[in-house]
DNA sequence: AGATGTGAAATTCTTCACAGCG
DNA sequence: CGCTGTGAAGAATTTCACATCT
């Protein structure tokens, strides 16, 4: 319950710190300076030194933070303790980009099975994912543990498709759709839409272009 | 100058009021109570009328607000006098599922061209969009106005294709690589960043299923 | 009676600024 | 010194609550 002890601004910003904290780790660094973190997203150093501290970590005044030691402790609030299962509903054009992208990386967040309408995408292995027909997710949801599903289907099937994952126990929604889901209080969810940031970023750019400079 | 006069949440709440409006104005509705509005999204009416009060706008205690009206209203803040060109880097998968996206609806924003490293890419027409090779980017930029810039492609083009498009004219960047662009103060960049969206939901999952209920 | 428009309060998030420490 | 940890101030957003109109 007191899980929303954390922000969720602190939230995104803590996947981000992992981020960097990796790469700096792999490029053998051992410790870093808050502002080090805070230069490398867009970030005050202040805003890194509280989010440190919100997660009950701390460093040192002469050394900074480090870099292993904030990692774990990243990891200990962000990764579920028995890991997440994560299916993903809509194996079109984005469903497919998705899979591509979680495949590439080596991601901590695996998705373990895709499913479809199409009945050619049935059995099929796509970029590591295995691909089962939309009426298997019942089952395949009661039979594993599954936390999170990704909705990546077409608008009109979007709320149909959250339904089912929830009845089948997800917890969380990852939903790319353009359409508000109705869900559950106890349900979480992510809304990616893209047309939004598109229309968004587009705003701004008329605006940017209005300033005087900087 | 004075375009910073609505702050970046009601910005996006404009977006997805006009999606509804639309939706409610193709399915025969003329009017509209903030409450509607509220409801299909996960916001308050407080928050609509704020909204509508921050664009100019107002509607009749008696009778809401009036769909057209509003929906011409906002369109006068997001959308660029002259339209705002787009083009994208990067037809990977991403690349493809976006360009799917953005022909599919009757995009207000539509991508004038795409561009890719890979040979074979270029000259084909993919949804409907002109691709051509990257190295073409900068002299297609030179002839047309294009203010956004659309990232997709591998983290470490990231930067590179960042810097190519702003030094050919384009004032915001929709970028999708996880990595943190460093661009002039004058270029406005909205990162979609999936990976994080992920691990945030995760974390979410995590911690809603670890609440009583509601 | 039920809606809008809006000051003012409340809340949430970010930044400041400085004590304290090695 | 320069950096962390943090109370306190500040900014930005959201919500309340009520006057007002029809």
């Amino acid at each position: 319950m007191k899980n929303v002890e954390f922000p969720d601004p602190t939230i995104e910003r803590l996947c981000c710190y992992r981020r960097i904290l990796s790469a700096l780790l792999a490029a053998g660094h051992a410790r870093v300076y808050s502002h080090e973190l805070a230069a490398a997203q867009r970030v005050t150093p202040a805003q890194v030194r509280r989010d440190v501290m919100l997660i009950g970590y701390s460093g040192s005044p002469v050394k900074g933070y480090d870099i292993a030691g904030l990692l774990d402790r990243i990891g200990e609030i962000l990764d579920p303790p028995g890991g997440v299962g994560v299916v993903l509903v809509g194996v079109g054009y984005l469903g497919r980009a998705l899979l591509a992208y979680f495949a590439g990386r080596k991601s901590p967040i695996p998705v373990v099975a895709a499913f479809d309408v199409a009945p050619e995408t049935s059995g099929q292995l796509i970029h590591g994912c295995h691909c089962y027909h939309i009426d298997e997710l019942s089952s395949f949801l009661s039979r594993r543990s599954i936390l999170v599903g990704i909705v990546a289907v077409p608008a009109e099937a979007a709320q149909k498709t959250a339904r089912e994952l929830i009845d089948g126990g997800v917890r969380a929604l990852l939903n790319f759709a353009p359409v508000q889901l109705d869900v559950p209080q106890n349900v979480y969810v992510e809304n990616v839409d893209i047309a939004v940031s598109l229309e968004k970023t587009a705003f701004f750019a008329q605006s940017m272009s209005l300033e005087k400079e900087d």
